[in-house]
DNA sequence: TAATTGAAAGAAAAGGTTTTCATGATTTTA
DNA sequence: TAAAATCATGAAAACCTTTTCTTTCAATTA
């Protein structure tokens, strides 16, 4: 008698409603033949009763939960994240789905947490910036629960994943700072492991080798105090780069504060910034910062509806995007002269 | 055969393990006699299978889930509530709950997702800045789940809550004003309806009131964007005021960043700015907003730890407690000549 | 009117655990 | 050494649904 929860259970209601139990549960779930006269007592019955269906009791025999699990990373430091999130819940909930979320640390290990969400019999999971093991891959394969990623990638690992063209968006910045007659770009990663840091830097830099061009280097942890302070330092130097392009918007705004009111420098005049996600503070009046913005909308709507899709048909083949982002052009980085060089300036949103 | 899942049961592990369903259940939970062999047969045969307990079954029977629900407003426009989530969702996994997402708008009501709430058996509902009708609180109440909100009461309803000293908070501010020899000071309101916003408004308003002060006032709808046109509105009338007090932060910087760059005002020589929150970037360099501090570890802990106490003992009375806020001086308000008048100034975190 | 069909509803099984109860084996006590 | 107590184990009930399988009854058809 510890936990006297009130449970009304569908047997009481049939008693009530002088129904069978089984009456009761076709009244709810709509299967199954039920006359209109049944019905309408055993939901007179149960709203007298206060009753619900039981959950748990329901799905133990359909072996459905409508349950998903949803793992994400990076909430906290860094506000594109807590967008994602916030259109990956709400677009659950609309389709019917319930959320079991777990916010981890970038750098965390979903292997503790996968033996819980499998517990709980979610009936796919949904991982965005943190990274699945393949060993823990294939632990959902054979349970049967499809995983489907945002913004990560494992090569060989059998997961739907949507990314934002990285590797494009690295080349389309660094093209934009060469047009505009930079020397001496620099780059300040996220962090070393990071495949978004990593592609968006590969990007980049393949297009200044390509024009035998030099770049410095910097880590900024994807916080705004890392940037700010790896931006002192790049910026101090004897040599100083005439632009920076950082892994992240967040990261963009701490060097911009480094620079203009940390050094007294003019931006862009004296060094131009770009970013990338394009995050709410980015388009402010203080920063206006010329960025990439990550396709949040497709990238959420994709990876949900891929998910749904492959827990509805579990022998469908994972499906695997790179979708494009846009350049949004404010006021951060020098322009090319012309400007008529062919560039997508998007509007804000 | 719809959804053949691979579903290893406790039987097919007792049959490998060569002992009783039932020894596979003790060996699990860490309740009631096994020798140790058995134990480690049952683990054996347990990773040879991959076999895991289903929670479901074991919840229909224990009749606990260990699923918290979790209903949040307001995360994807105010950082602070972002910082909230994440403090909240990590406190709970600490604490062995899993948690049940729903993320709402701050208008809507709870009245459609508790059902479902109910439905899934969560032990308890946190609620953050969303309003929970009393109707909606009764319902809770017979079902035994324990309520606990954050920054939101409902009065004569049956549930803990924690809450930022708004009125306290809104008192400070209009003191540090006056002291600071401020004439004409006005209020952002966020919205309308929430008590957040009028208890701050409330407690700024009965300072100003006994220094028979006049306060214009605007409404900024909680938003950077909202809040920037409104304070152009205040500030290019003839007779701006030369102080707002925004009921959040997020208002706070959109109103500076209309001061300075819409309309090249010196912060706070012209007029001085604070907000209510404390979030990240009110410490960036750009802006140094003064503000006052949500004790947020503080509501959260609180909030967390009252909700599992509720749930382990339905009978105890819920506890409501406000916590002070404390003001964070940086440099966007003008400040008392002697500043010896008793003012606590926090540091950066 | 008799035979056939169809719909509605009840009975019972199933789903995978935990927990109670009974049993058997083993150790302790008198 | 016999009786009592302890411990580990297995069998079976219970949790609350959905779903299958019968059964009943009314309506249709020949």
């Amino acid at each position: 008698m510890k936990h006297s929860r009130n449970s009304v259970t569908s047997i009481e209601v049939a008693k009530l409603a002088g129904v069978s139990q089984s009456s009761v549960s076709r009244a709810f779930s709509h299967e199954g033949p039920v006359s209109v006269k049944t019905r309408r007592k055993v939901l007179d019955a149960a709203r007298k009763l206060g009753y619900q269906p039981n959950a748990m009791a329901r799905s133990l025999i359909t072996r459905r939960t409508s349950m998903v699990g949803m793992v994400i990373a990076n909430v906290h430091n860094n506000p594109f994240y807590t967008e994602v999130l916030d259109l990956l819940s709400r677009k659950f909930q609309k389709l019917g789905q319930k959320v079991m979320l777990f916010i981890v640390n970038r750098d965390q290990n979903l292997d503790d947490i996968l033996p819980q969400l499998l517990e709980y019999q979610v009936e796919g999971i949904l991982v965005t910036v943190a990274t699945l093991s393949s060993t823990m891959a294939k632990e959902c394969e054979r349970w049967g629960r499809p995983v489907a990623m945002i913004n990560r990638y494992v090569p060989g690992v059998h997961a739907s994943w949507f990314c934002c063209a990285n590797y494009e968006g690295g080349k389309m910045v660094a093209k934009l700072l060469l047009d505009a007659n930079h020397q001496r770009p620099a780059f300040l990663a996220g962090s070393e492991d990071t495949t978004t840091s990593i592609d968006r830097e590969r990007g980049f830099m393949e297009i200044l080798n390509q024009e035998k061009v030099e770049a410095l280097r910097e880590i900024g942890e994807y916080t705004y105090q890392d940037a700010y302070d790896a931006a002192i330092r790049l910026l101090d130097r004897k040599d100083p780069p005439d632009a920076i392009f950082c892994a992240n918007d967040i990261m963009a705004l701490g060097v911009m504060d480094a620079a203009k009111n940390g050094l007294g420098l003019k931006i862009p005049e004296e060094v131009s910034i770009i970013g990338f996600d394009d995050i709410p503070m980015s388009s402010w009046s203080s920063y206006s910062l010329t960025t990439v913005r990550q396709p949040i909308q497709r990238m959420v709507d994709a990876s949900v509806e891929e998910l749904l899709n492959r827990i509805e048909n579990p022998e469908r083949e994972p499906l695997q995007e790179v979708i494009p982002g846009e350049l949004v052009i404010r006021g951060s980085a020098r322009m090319p002269g012309g400007l008529s060089s062919g560039w997508v300036i998007s509007q804000d949103r």
